[in-house]
DNA sequence: AATGAATGAGATTTCATTCAT
DNA sequence: AATGAATGAAATCTCATTCAT
């Protein structure tokens, strides 16, 4: 029948489900990895939060304890993203002196797509409906900022200015790459047209010209 | 209960409305332009047929009568934007062949983003959620083999593949300048950066080592 | 694409169609017959007047000058199965008399059967919503009622109050053949079934107690 | 503007409701009520879930917690029937054996009359439109199978085929019952009439020559 | 008189959020 | 604190009916 019995005996049968942890960090873990899978699959407007609470064994009135309401699980999604990305590119920072133009140009985008672009849910959300404008655009510039900053330490005599721009340009390829990894008919030498794009505005825009030279001929 | 009594107030509401648009043409073209307003605002979820209907002056009935549900509309602005693509490659490939690869460069991304991706609403459809993904699909595809049989055309031994790679990119960074276009912090030299980088990547796919040079120290 | 393309040469086409007949007699016996088709069809509530219209070849403008509401359709409907009523008795008592019981148990269905509920749309509007409740009540009681006058006819002596209750009962028992008869899993022996029922209860009533034992030994 | 406002108002209208019925059963039984009550009155298509909803006391967001859509309404008032149907059956053939025809032939209409065919929403909803073929077939069928059932135990020579078309006549005996028992000139009369046709038709159906005079005469 | 585009009330259904228990 | 049933605003879509042309 399509009436649903979990009513009347629902006191009896929650001892049954697993003892709900009132561990605030394991729960809002929990609950910010079901909201990533719903966000990613139906994107930001279709994700209910009935199924997120579900996904992530949370009843839904202890997610909204958590997260006053739908927007703060999206807020906090970009945000922890934010957040992390701090630590990966301080991480980077470290070796990037060492590296070729052309090492700076594969590694820089590897970093991006791999630590930082990790969950879909992330670009569904940035590329979500007006009411986000502030958030995403929040988030565009830390990275682009974080970026900018990588690229001055890398050339310390960059101006400002042009750090942003180029910081920009890798992370619209960035973007690029990790959209069309998605796609039905991706093949590997999509990626690798990107890292040569990369390579090359990178070399034009950080090398001296005999650099550049030797940089591609390699 | 089956007849509804909504007569008595017809009158006095009708005539607040500006005179009516008998042409269906127009009446349809307002619409749309109303739908591309609100999607491009909020986005395509958010987007309600109710507002549509306002803002183009329309009643949520004839709305109805034009585009029998929501995603009718959406489908409407993606299939003009793609019948339109025809037309423009056409003349533009008339041309096409006399172009050095620097104009080439410049000129392919600047087509799309003058003649195609006029609506911003277009590019918030393409990159709606779910149910979307085949028309949008069939629209990534199609402008995808336009753009390659443009550069096709202008370089006939262009293996058909390595085309459709190079479309690709081009598609990426034009969609990068329309959508950094877009945003509040924009500086012309944003777009000249991409436009660079396009430069530098159609000269290394479509230029002899020679024609290269030449290309750029002119 | 989902724009119909019905609306701004309109005029231009209409000549095209079958020229519209303003003969009132004509066009009217159009609407009612596709007003009877859609509703046994989809049911009184679900048949819309537009497809009522486009059935007939009448514009809903017309349709509407005709039958001033969805619910006139209904009645005119009713009305004239029970002004056919009239006829097809009139002429039946005509022969009456001679008729053995027996084979007035099987003429009397069939009659109803070929010659009143012809249009599955009469039972369909006759178990239809309660605002028909006046309009179906007054034509259950004037087909028992012509029922009835048969029989007093066929049994002069027969009270008003017993031709009233056996013609109640052939009439459920006709209803039950047209039923039946649009089953799927229908069967002849089903019409037999209820015929001879029919005769039992008819010869029960009707007849002397010898004449029952003689038809029934037949 | 995805956050509803909707919170103002709240209290006041919260407090003007009945006591909460926190037990889900009896909320349960309230809209199935409801809904029986509201079908009979307009038919299952008249009927609206927020009138529905009304009449049982519910919100119609709660309305639609238990009932997912108006069809499933529809659907459990069916099936309750029919699960209710063996019930009352399997009782009644524990003393079948028992009867005379005659007594079979008033306890069988009267069992589908009183324990059945209770509801007269249920008549409404077997004689609804199109899309409840399915559900009233599998209703119509269950019935005459759990009939023909009885009978066979009644008289255990009696073939599959005949018990079920004989069982197809009670039951279309027993409608026409039902549904002349809502008539407002309804007169106990009437059902004397089916009542003594099923005796006849079941004697001649059911009984040795012997026993039909028997039972005829006494 | 005829046309058919326009109207808009109202139906079904969803879901973020609240709050009694 | 935790629970999850209850809430009701709001969205999509339909269709009987009207009325300008």
């Amino acid at each position: 029948m399509s009436i649903p019995s979990h009513k009347s005996s629902a006191k009896k049968t929650r001892s049954v489900h697993a003892p709900q942890r009132s561990n605030g960090k394991l729960r809002v873990a929990a609950i910010l990895e079901a909201a990533a899978a719903v966000i990613a699959e139906k994107g930001y407007e279709a994700a209910t939060m009935a199924e997120i609470a579900a996904r992530s064994g949370t009843q839904i009135g202890s997610l909204y304890r958590f997260f006053p309401n739908k927007q703060s699980l999206g807020d906090t999604i970009i945000v922890s993203a934010r957040e992390n990305l701090e630590v990966v590119f301080d991480n980077f920072d470290a070796g990037v002196k060492a590296l070729s133009i052309r090492a700076l140009a594969d590694n820089l985008p590897a970093l991006l797509l791999e630590q930082v672009f990790t969950k879909p849910a992330l670009l569904k959300l940035l590329d979500a409906s007006e009411d986000w404008s502030v958030k995403r655009e929040e988030f565009r510039i830390a990275v682009v900022r974080r970026i900018a900053k990588t690229l001055t330490i890398y050339r310390s005599n960059l101006p400002k200015k042009s750090a942003e721009h180029i910081a920009l340009v890798v992370l619209a390829n960035t973007k690029a790459m990790v959209t069309h990894q998605k796609l039905p008919d991706f093949a590997l030498r999509t990626l690798e047209e990107f890292r040569d794009m990369t390579r090359l505005y990178l070399q034009s825009r950080l090398g001296s010209s005999m650099s550049v030279k030797k940089d591609i001929s390699s």
